[in-house]
DNA sequence: ATCAATAGTGCAATAAAAAGCACTTATCAT
DNA sequence: ATGATAAGTGCTTTTTATTGCACTATTGAT
């Protein structure tokens, strides 16, 4: 899957933020163990999760249309 | 939820390549219902179902941070 | 090397997403 | 206004996400 951006997007700005995984379960209102395993890469989050998450971390989810790179 | 955004994303761009719900959920791989509940704001997709849906269509999700609007 | 803080995992219960099917509603051209 | 195409809904089953709890592993500082 592709996720890999979305999960490092998130990771990258807990870290910057400061905030740990047990501080942002809380503030977003996710289940620690769904971020554990969204961050370990072994999930597959709903989109109230990813949203919840980018909400805690100042951060919003949208399409872009991909580029062609060749 | 703000879901919209990306309602409206997939809608638009479904509309634009003249491309139908049927159409969209063969090519995506996503159940025809499925797509019709998150296209109708009823649904809580799961980030397989984003990126499959994402990807038929040549878009990708991200994670973007929020500009502070005032 | 030890301790504390943070991150990752196994297991189990509950809630909810995914999907198909049959049906209804809306849209639009003729 | 009829027919055809596309979109939306009720119902159901199966699959899976979410969650808590208890535990292990990793990391980093002293």
């Amino acid at each position: 899957m592709h996720s890999e951006d979305l999960i490092e997007a998130i990771k990258t700005r807990r870290d910057n933020l400061d905030v740990t995984q047990e501080m942002l379960a809380d503030l977003s209102g996710v289940g620690l163990r769904t971020l554990k395993q969204f961050e370990s890469g072994k999930g597959n989050p709903t989109l109230e999760t990813l949203n919840k998450l980018g909400n805690a971390l100042g951060m919003e989810l949208s399409y872009r249309v991909k580029e062609i790179t060749k």
